[in-house]
DNA sequence: GACCAAATTGACAGCGCTGTCATTTCTGGC
DNA sequence: GCCAGAAATGACAGCGCTGTCAATTTGGTC
């Protein structure tokens, strides 16, 4: 296929020094190139790159790490989760964002939270000595990380942090205004008992969602019923349990709204088991879109995130941060869209 | 909390020299001790110890694989999947394997099969130079990609391959064994005319699990109906769209054993489209035992493959290898477990 | 053509560690 | 107490690259 053996090299792979010879450089002109420094003549340039063409070249990383002050990677940590589709679109953006500006991705999954936490994540710095860090909710507010990164001089950017400095690189989606409008949905189609499922209290959307759902029963003249809010955490069995409580009420709520599909997966498995038809008894809605969503009976209205894309975005600004280079002037806040199927409907009566 | 903050390090933290400095003895004496080498009186073990402790130091894993033959990561060779659920109980096993060995992991998504595959994944070895590689299904059977490897001398291990030499770390189930025993359970509950959708012919899983499907059905009579077996993609859509076609027959299956549970969800969704009750009017079943297995109403009737301790235990032999270790004398095969619930019934007439 | 600043290139010393091999320090046996 | 051989330790040269700074070349100017 497309691939050059090259045997020829002893089944060692080329050096920086091979291509310096080839070429009739010095090893330093073949650095500069391959950083695309400036200051090489577009000559000089060329010939080079014949010669690490030729010979296959690949620069190694852990030289470069070892020898430079900047390592061509970053790593992301997450809290691993029991639900890893929220994770796969991450990484799709991440990596992909990686790929492009030639920096190489480590992942480090964490016991969150844990007395060796960070104990854990300054072993994994000292080894690695990578360029920057990505942080997924809820790690990105922990002070005590964020504390000994700056300390440590570690660029750093979080998906979805509860607050952050001014200078942090930050992502995050609108999700009150998302949450606000599922709700006008829900309240359009004529319900008036409208239950919520609350998230992991760690996170900062759980908040942001609530508060959407406050403002928009607000501005319905709807009461704010604390029998119908539930603490959730982002899980299918407090989805589950939560949704079995509020339908045994004496006047059960028409729908429900969980601030996540894994929620209202469980929600909709529990409305089952105690015979209630989704939608006709009781509309459900999550947020996040992930896969299950559609693929669950009926498919859910739920809230579509960017994710990927705000991945690949905040990649690029913690690679343009490590650089020193001006981030693109973009916002990192993205917008959601509501995506309709069929667990949602009017109510019957 | 736990950690010691030290900065009397002037920022930068300890080198070997440093401990080496404080414990009194030489670099080289160091290095024996961070690598368990032999050869080290006791004494003198202990007191690095604690000098390395005192520093809080870690070796560098860059200057590790730089200096060293050894790199003490490897890497985990994956085609991005669409449902990732698979992948993520693999990661989990794989990076507690590397924790406790002390290795660590980089991960490697990939397009395949593409004209660039086998390039990327040269790419990747040349930059990071890992000490062996883990192949995921469908990849351990890429006969140029595995003879690239052995020219190279690279150990590598194979997920669930089609086939392998003598001499390959290789980690599987017993898919036909599976397949045959859900397919008798199903018998067992009446079913006489039973659907299957087959796998993604890449993978080597679909041909076992077709034949344990047609071991069943021979053992106890029954006519292998090609009508009745469609080719799926172990994707969301396919399970939709062959079950679709085999519910509409003029006389259709009871049952329908779907080679996945990404299958089995869309065979779900399908049924419930066309006005079937699963699984008073089709009974339907999965294999892998993902969460949306758990979370569908009905919860699906499916086999449970031990998918993190296999990739536990092939790490540990692939880590094995790379020390030239004896490795365990396990067998790489694992047994599933059939996992009942109620997508399936008997037929109703 | 001489001259200067700017552009281009190269020599060389590490980065923090391991492999090799030489050296020193221990053993036990006589 | 002496010696051979084993055990323990250290000196030193890299691994492949980048940073620093010095050397060389270039181009423009009068």
């Amino acid at each position: 296929g497309v691939v050059t053996m090259n045997k020829n090299n002893n089944g060692r792979s080329a050096t920086i020094t091979d291509v310096a010879r080839r070429a009739g450089v010095s090893i330093k002109t073949v650095s500069r190139v391959m950083n695309n420094e400036p200051n090489v003549k577009d000559a000089t340039k060329e010939k080079v790159q014949k010669a690490a063409l030729a010979l296959n070249y690949e620069p190694n990383m852990s030289a470069r790490m070892l020898a430079g002050s900047k390592s061509f990677s970053i790593a992301l940590i997450y809290e691993n989760p029991h639900e890893f589709s929220y994770l796969k679109r991450v990484l799709d953006g991440v990596f992909d964002a990686c790929g492009r500006a030639g920096y190489s991705l480590l992942l480090k999954p964490c016991l969150y939270p844990h007395e060796n936490f960070l104990n854990d994540v300054q072993v994994f710095l000292k080894q690695t000595r990578i360029d920057g860090l990505i942080l997924t909710a809820p790690l990105g507010d922990d002070e005590e990380l964020t504390a000994l990164l700056e300390d440590q001089g570690i660029p750093f950017a979080l998906i979805a942090p509860r607050q952050h400095k001014a200078e942090a690189i930050v992502v995050k989606c609108d999700d009150e205004l998302a949450t606000r409008t599922m709700t006008e949905h829900i309240i359009s189609l004529g319900h008036r008992r409208i239950g919520f499922i609350k998230g992991h209290p760690d996170h900062a959307a759980t908040d942001l969602r609530l508060n959407g759902y406050k403002v928009a029963l607000k501005q319905h003249g709807l009461k704010y019923d604390t029998k119908l809010v539930r603490q959730g955490y982002f899980d299918f069995e407090s989805g589950q349990s939560t949704c079995k409580r509020m339908l045994t009420l004496k006047n059960p709520p028409t729908a429900i709204i969980a601030s996540n599909d894994d929620m209202a997966a469980g929600a909709n498995y529990a409305a089952r088991e105690l015979g209630f038809d989704v939608p006709a008894d009781v509309s459900i809605t999550g947020f996040d879109d992930t896969p299950t969503a559609s693929q669950l009976w009926p498919p859910l209205t739920t809230v579509k995130q960017p994710i990927t894309q705000m991945a690949e975005f905040i990649t690029y600004q913690l690679i343009a941060a490590i650089r020193n280079e001006e981030p693109a002037a973009d916002t990192g806040t993205f917008q959601c869209a509501l995506v309709l199927r069929s667990s949602t409907a009017p109510p019957k009566d």
